[in-house]
DNA sequence: GAGCATCTGATTTTT
DNA sequence: TCAGATGCTC
């Protein structure tokens, strides 16, 4: 179990970070500064090291536990939490280079990785089964979905996402169902604690800790059982916690029972990248470090040495607009390096070409396309990037959205080794009984879910009714061919995960059911189903079996499976970013609503969160910023338009090189009418004055994009876009600061063709 | 029970 | 715009 359990700690050998920096080739501490060594040589007891964006911190993660070791430290005494599988690897990478072997031993993963490996273990004093399951979001909203149903809730008001949010906040605060239902004092607050009770029966029934339960069970267990406490807090003589920030109240009582008995944390994080609240983060535990660990030093790391000076001025500048931080100033010894650009397109198509024409210029200057990243508030704008990248032929990569192992194959697949694992799993159960096809349906699910009641298990419930009488014959020969893939299985379960994989696409003729697709999706699902295999190979190359492949298959997400080599740009959320460093980078979508996110207006901390993911995006960048707008958006529902971040007004102008998008008219002399609220620099770049017109493209509609046009109550303004014919046409028009759409009938001026 | 048409809600971020 | 859920028909 133990070297299994290393595996989906430890990296996959494929993988590498995306961009080493530069002093990493110097052994460790020669090449520290003064505070940077002050940390690795810290005597012991509680340190907080506050590590600016690009300050090091990881290599002083790196080197302060090899400091440990040389120091006589054995390593399994040594336990590390990261939040990320890539930030792990690449800890473990940088430690391995300099202690060798060694490394292999230490306890370094994701606070949720290291969660299951030790509920694994102490499973019995738990009260969990060894072999739970993890339920993720989909998991989740299952029997969410199924609780609603019964409690006969209104869905409008108990809506799956919000429930899930409220369900999980308990958790990170350590809050029981019981605890939930005392504190409710609205209807709904009871209702909500009436869904996290049934919810959390649920998970039982089905043996099953979904994600925030692998925190706050492991929490409670080390807080209801003293001896296993005392065994775990005596064993790790230091613990380190990278990303500090990010730790919500449960990570952070971990935490404190972990290192109890020794005394030795060492936590390293920046206040002012901290992006997670929504997920629980709680910044106290970084500004009030010293409360919580009395006689804990801290110490500053605040020389950057990622990003030019006038990159770190700007983002210097915007992040101390901020209240609730501990004050720092990065600084960088680096050359001033060039502005930073700014560019307003009119639309999501025009930004994605600027964007576009920004990497072909790059190219052209000698720079390479994986040195280049463009990061964006929402998932979903990358869709715009995608079609003219494609259009283009420019090479990419997108880091998230739906991740590999979300994909439905591949969960359906999943699902059968999760039975396999663990026959109470209902999820994986009601996933693929009928899938593929194979004549059972709600009469039968009706029953099974009855015989659930005596057997438990819903396998054994389909097996007892698959015995006796009841079942229709097509039901019961459905049912037999079902049984009798999960029996087949279950006798092999020992087997390599990817051998378990093959004889379960064999025996269920799943691919059948993929001609019945379209060839291309068909193709890329059988891509998708060699990569599993794949995956299941590397599992048991590193000696795991398969609760080791479907604990990996669970924590592990996207952004952990950047492969470096091909030469292509790499679109991401910033999010998703928080870690990586790119030469160049594209911020785009910097409009009010987008980013900051309309979500945080109302709310100055999530405001500052905003602005803190800002800040995390910018200081992404070592040599080159381009920030982008689109003055109008085409969203789900419907166009809209909106101001120029003010994450953008709050760079200097000085910093920043403003390059807007002039329309024709414009471009003659009256460039004044785009001077909204954030477009007011038209001319403090350089090449502001003259860009060339407006996009047209091939809608006739379009010819009056670009048009000067009055209205009776908004004033002038100048039309982003049009649709429609005759008196039906509206025109997106932006009015100074904001864009509307209006009834061409209103307009006057400039606008002869409608 | 399967397959098709229609409707609806979603878009904030993720271990 | 689109994916997933729901409802209807065979």
């Amino acid at each position: 179990m133990t070297s299994g359990a290393e595996h989906w700690i430890a990296p996959r050998s494929s993988l590498r970070p995306l961009l080493p920096e530069s002093g990493l080739r110097v052994e460790a501490t020669l090449s520290l500064n003064d505070a940077q060594r002050r940390a690795v040589e810290h005597r012991g007891g509680a340190l907080l090291v506050v590590a600016g964006a690009g300050s090091g911190k990881t290599r002083v993660l790196a080197a302060r536990v090899a400091r440990l070791l040389a120091d006589g430290v054995r390593p399994e005494a040594v336990l590390a939490f990261t939040f990320t599988n890539r930030a792990a690897r690449e800890m473990r990478e940088r430690i391995e280079r300099s202690v060798g072997e060694a490394a292999r031993r230490l306890w370094v993963g994701t606070f949720h990785a290291t969660a299951v490996r030790i509920l694994r273990r102490e499973a019995a004093a738990a009260g969990i089964p060894p072999a739970f399951a993890i339920y993720d979001r989909e998991d989740q909203e299952g029997l969410l979905r199924e609780i609603v149903k019964r409690l006969e809730l209104p869905e409008a008001a108990f809506r799956l996402g919000p429930l899930i949010a409220r369900i999980a906040d308990s958790k990170n605060a350590l809050v029981t169902p019981d605890q939930a239902a005392r504190a409710a004092v609205s209807p709904y607050e009871k209702q909500v604690a009436e869904c996290y009770r049934l919810y959390q029966r649920q998970l039982r029934e089905n043996g099953a800790l979904d994600f925030d339960d692998l925190i706050a069970e492991l929490v409670r267990l080390l807080l209801g059982d003293p001896g296993v406490a005392k065994r775990y807090a005596a064993r790790f003589e230091h613990v380190l916690v990278d990303e500090y920030q990010d730790t919500n109240h449960a990570q952070f009582r971990l935490v404190e029972r972990l290192s109890r008995v020794h005394g030795n944390l060492f936590v390293v994080g920046d206040d002012d990248q901290s992006i997670y609240g929504w997920r629980g983060a709680d910044l106290a535990n970084v500004l009030e470090f010293e409360t919580a660990f009395p006689g804990a030093e801290v110490i500053r790391l605040e020389q950057n040495y990622r990003s030019t000076r006038l990159i770190l001025e700007a983002a210097n500048a915007v992040i101390a607009h901020n209240r609730g931080r501990r004050a720092k100033t990065l600084w960088s010894e680096r050359e001033e390096g060039p502005r930073l650009r700014f560019v307003l397109a009119a639309d999501e198509v025009d930004e994605a070409r600027r964007i576009t024409a920004f990497l072909d210029e790059r190219r052209r200057r000698g720079g390479r396309l994986d040195e280049c990243a463009v990061l964006y508030r929402t998932n979903a704008q990358s869709r715009a990037l995608e079609i003219e990248l494609r259009a283009r032929s420019t090479p990419y990569e997108i880091v998230g959205g739906v991740s590999f192992y979300q994909r439905r194959e591949v969960k359906d697949l999943l699902a059968y080794l999760r039975l396999v694992a663990n026959p109470r799993d209902g999820a994986a159960f009601w996933r693929v009984w009928n899938t593929p096809r194979r004549g059972l349906g709600p009469a039968v699910r009706g029953l099974v879910e009855a015989r659930m009641e005596r057997d438990g298990a819903p396998v054994e419930a389909l097996r007892a009714l698959e015995a006796g009488g009841t079942l229709t014959r097509v039901a019961r020969a459905g049912a037999g061919a079902f049984l009798e893939i999960l029996d087949d299985l279950g006798r092999h379960r020992d087997a390599p995960p990817d051998r378990l994989l093959l004889r379960l696409l064999e025996r269920s003729e799943y691919f059948k059911t993929l001609e019945s697709d379209g060839a291309a999706a068909d193709d890329d699902r059988r891509a998708n189903i060699e990569e599993l295999i794949a995956a299941g190979a590397r599992v048991a190359a590193a000696g795991g079996g398969l609760l080791e492949f479907l604990a990996e298959s669970s924590l592990t997400t996207d952004a952990d499976r950047l492969a470096e080599g091909a030469d292509r740009v790499l679109l991401l959320t910033a999010h998703n970013a928080k870690g990586l460093e790119f030469p160049a980078v594209v911020i785009a979508g910097l409009e009010e609503g987008l980013f900051p996110h309309a979500n945080a207006f109302e709310d100055p901390a999530r405001m500052e969160e905003e602005r803190r993911l800002f800040y995390v995006a910018l200081t992404r960048a070592a040599d080159e910023v381009l920030l982008t707008a689109a003055a109008y958006r085409r969203r789900f529902d419907g166009a809209r338009g909106g101001r120029v971040s003010r994450f953008v007004e709050e760079i200097p102008s000085t910093l920043l090189d403003a390059e807007e998008l002039v329309t024709a008219r414009a471009a003659e002399g009256e460039a004044a009418h785009w001077g909204g609220d954030g477009l007011r620099r038209a001319g403090s770049g350089a090449r502001s004055a003259s860009r060339a017109p407006a996009p047209t493209r091939a809608d006739p509609h379009h010819r009056a994009v670009g048009r000067e046009v009055f209205h009776e109550s908004f004033g002038r303004g100048v039309v982003v876009a049009a649709e429609g014919e005759g008196g039906a046409a509206k025109f997106t028009v932006r009015f100074g600061g904001s864009v509307r759409k209006v009834l061409g009938r209103f307009l006057t001026g400039g606008d002869d063709g409608h």
